[in-house]
DNA sequence: CAAAAATGATAGTAATACTATTATATTTGC
DNA sequence: GCAAATATAATAGTATTACTATCATTTTTG
């Protein structure tokens, strides 16, 4: 993909301060996902990062207010930018088809490192996507989150994919089961494929469900 | 499903001491499972629970090495309980479309109330497999947990239900992939259904994906 | 250059996920 | 029936976590 010098644009119920808007944000955001990609979502702190960019762990609170909602961040990040490449990918295409079957290579294909847009490299950012996400919604607080608002980014992802495929069959009655099964179950056998080869059937080093 | 006194074996790596053994440990695990439901694995704790049972955070120590395998036991057992069930419905049966077909609906349909078996309350196990199992093998110790067998049921429940898939079509390249999407996509769906809606079309009520 | 804003340093808190030790019940084998 | 063995309970302690609060220092900017 060509450098657009294109940004995500995050809506500000994901921060406290935009880490966007300085050095240290995005010092913060870039060697976060270095962190949590290396160490893992549970045994990642703020205080870990801080001595890594050689800030302050209360500095780190004021951009975001807990490990949990830069999680938040991550995953809504994630998948804005996800969408931005759909959206990119499917325009002036004609036929319908065309635009499912290049959607769905996109939520199911590895990704591979681009960093055409920012200091975010997006390919650490999948692994932890594959690794970590669901532990973004898998909490008992997930019902209140939702009302606030912190899975639509992921939901509009859905929604789109859904919608193509409801151009070509009007009448389907489990679009969004679909995409959301073709995502999720991307992630696990990507993750399976890595880690517990017996509850899938690709290679290690394919790692797509294309094979 | 008849109450035939059985029970489900587990494999003693999974305790330091059997909870079977006592009273006290089929108290652990009875209430354990009723506490993770309410409150979630994230807020669940050994003090916590050493409260409702009467009995102390120590003594619970004595039977799972951390909360962490305390998971893994109940994941454990919940498998090996599906893969008795598994056999038991379809032994006797002539048709393999018969038998798979059994085999993916006792894989994806809600688990009733049954409690035939022990002081296990099958129906809360299953929510809490549906929403917590996933941090049982997404951790950074997957691999080494995965050499000591901490995922055996599970994989040998997908084994199973591939070798039906095999049986009638020899030539199929992905059955293991296409079981462990089935049972993770169901799950998912259940857990969407019931807090992310919009990520699925089942409605709450009836919750399987046969609608 | 002074005021404002951002960052850093330090300290503190309640809770967590344990370990270790000792005391008290309970079971059992003779 | 009783001592020894075993199981359980109580208490205390540890390092770490996920923060909050306060104050000092640096940097920015009008």
């Amino acid at each position: 993909m060509v450098n657009l010098n294109i940004q995500i644009a995050i809506d500000s119920k994901f921060y406290s301060k935009n880490p966007e808007s300085s050095d240290l944000g995005r010092r913060i955001v870039k060697h976060g996902i270095e962190l949590i990609h290396q160490i893992g979502y549970d045994a990642f702190t703020f205080k870990k990062l801080g001595a890594i960019i050689q800030s302050n762990e209360s500095s780190i609170y004021r951009y975001f207010e807990s490990k949990h909602s830069f999680l938040i961040y991550l995953v809504n990040w994630y998948w804005s930018w996800v969408e931005y490449k759909l959206v990119f990918a499917i325009s002036n295409i004609s036929s319908q088809e065309e635009k499912l079957e290049i959607a769905v290579r996109l939520l199911t294909e590895k990704v591979k490192e681009d960093n055409a847009i920012s200091f975010i490299n997006e390919a650490l950012l999948h692994q932890i996507i594959i690794s970590e996400s669901s532990k973004a919604y898998l909490t008992k607080e997930v019902d209140r989150e939702n009302e606030k608002g912190f899975y639509t980014c992921y939901k509009r992802v859905v929604q789109r994919v859904s919608d193509l495929i409801l151009e070509l069959k009007p009448d389907y009655k489990y679009p969004h089961m679909l995409v959301s099964t073709i995502i999720e179950g991307a992630h696990h056998q990507a993750y399976f494929s890595d880690h517990l080869p017996d509850l899938t059937d690709i290679s290690k080093e394919k790692n797509t469900i294309f094979v």
